[in-house]
This record gives structure tokens, C-alpha cells and sequence, in this order.
DNA sequence: CGAATACTGATCCATAAGGCTAACTATCAC
DNA sequence: GTGATAGTTAGCCTTATGGATCAGTATTCG
């Protein structure tokens, strides 16, 4: 399974970005509407839209409308992605490289070479 | 220190490529030279040199030349930097907003919003 | 010295990212 | 039903990214 590279790209670049970073990390203390999250920042509403839409297009949040309202929420599972590749990395350099791990690393070798192939 | 999100921004970014995180994963079984590191990847050298230079731009790994090889190795130091982040997040949402943690969330919203402002 | 090796530098190019405005749709509150 | 509120859609613009090529420099080998 090849997404496993790509749902990584994806939220690593999630979280790239401070203004994302920072809705989560008011998202963590619990959910809130988009205009809500959007007030501390100096930006068009329509931009940061764009965050909102990437972080949930990621993952890394769900949003549901009611009325007119629509309020997001943090999903955690993503998060535990970005974990595993941080203990596979820290596997390999500490020398814990059983079997698994070690396919681990060459396959992500691999499929980056294949990545920008076919279809 | 403002630097901190800035580090992350860089850091997310590196990792958001599946070329950049097969180097680390080799990386982290050993140093290795550029050619031999540009091996596996169907890229010509100077596009895989942009990866090297913004991996070790963005302190992920170090890289010294002899003669006229470059050897680079992993930098563990900025994994701890994503290991914070993952933290302070997770001290969020799990409720465990002791005075320090919640700051952090706090400084974070405001800085997304300062970023584009001054200089 | 001359040739091969191992990068490096300088462009160039297409696409994606992140921001904006303007206009539009759907609630909700009178 | 009018008006405010909360999002949404649809462009447009500028810069950054990830790739390529072509030529150049510095070592090392014979």
C-alpha cells in the first residue's frame, strides 16, 4: 500500500503551515465553528477556508454543518501516522532493525522512486 | 521565540516529500555519499541535490565533503522538535492543560496571526 | 597531463500553494 | 420578506516547489 507515502505527504504538509498548525492546536482544547477559529487571524475568510479544507481533505479534522454553522473538530487518528514514521525512523538509527522495520524503510525507499510513475 | 514555529514549518515541509523521508530512512541506517544516496531515484542529480540542500537547510541532516565526495548523515536533533509539537498537541486534546501547555497553544494562535505582519 | 568521477551552478519550466476580491447561497432574527 | 450572519464559489495573482538540462569545477586515476 502505496498511500501510506501519500497520506503522509499530505499531513506533513498539513502541518506545515502555522496557521493550520494553529487551528489544531485550538482544536485540541475542543471543537468550534469556522468563524470562531477564523477571528484570531488576519486573512479572507475565503483563504482560510483553504486551511480548513486542507486540514479536513487530510484528516486531520472533521467538520459537520448545522444550520448554518458548520464546526469543526479535531480527528486524532491521523496524528498516530505521523507517530508510527517517527518510531520507524528512530528504529533505524537506533539499530532496532528487526525484520518489519527494516522492510519498512526499504519500501519507502522504493515507492518514492515509484511515485512519480504510472496513472 | 518565534523561531520555533518557523523550525516546524521547515521541518513538516521536509518531511512532506517521499524522496526527503526515503534519505532519512536510509539515513538513519548509516552515512552515506550523494551519488550513492541518489542511487535508487529516478531524478537527475541536481533535482536531488534541491532535497539534500533543503534537508540539511532545515537541519535534518548534516553533510561534510571530502575530496571530492559529500557524506551526509541523519541529525536527529530536529525529530525532538516534531516530537514537541506532537506532544504539546496531544496535552491538548487530553486534557492535560497544565499553565505551560495551554500558553504554548495560545502563543501558537497568536503567532500564525503575527507572521505575515511585521518586517 | 588527460580522462573519468562526483558534485555544483545557473537557468528554465509547469504546477501547486497561499493569499485576495467579488459575488452568491443559505439560515436565522425581526 | 428584509436584513444581518455564516459560509461558499469562482476567479485572479504572486511566489514557492520539484523537476529538467547544460555547462562548469574539483578530485582522483592511469
Amino acid at each position: 500500500m502505496d498511500q501510506y507515502s501519500q497520506q503522509l505527504d499530505g499531513v506533513f504538509q498539513a502541518l506545515a503551515d502555522p496557521t493550520r498548525r494553529a487551528v489544531l492546536a485550538r482544536l485540541g482544547q475542543g471543537p468550534a465553528s469556522i468563524s470562531d477559529l477564523a477571528k484570531p487571524f488576519d486573512m479572507a475568510l475565503p483563504s482560510f477556508m483553504k486551511h480548513i479544507h486542507f486540514l479536513e481533505g487530510n484528516g486531520l479534522i472533521q467538520t459537520r454543518k448545522e444550520g448554518r454553522v458548520r464546526t469543526c473538530a479535531i480527528e486524532k487518528k491521523q496524528f498516530a501516522a505521523v507517530e508510527a514514521w517517527l518510531s520507524t525512523q528512530r528504529a533505524l538509527w537506533e539499530g532496532r532493525t528487526d525484520r518489519l522495520e527494516q522492510f519498512v524503510a526499504k519500501a519507502q525507499t522504493i515507492r518514492a522512486q515509484t511515485k512519480g510513475g504510472s496513472t
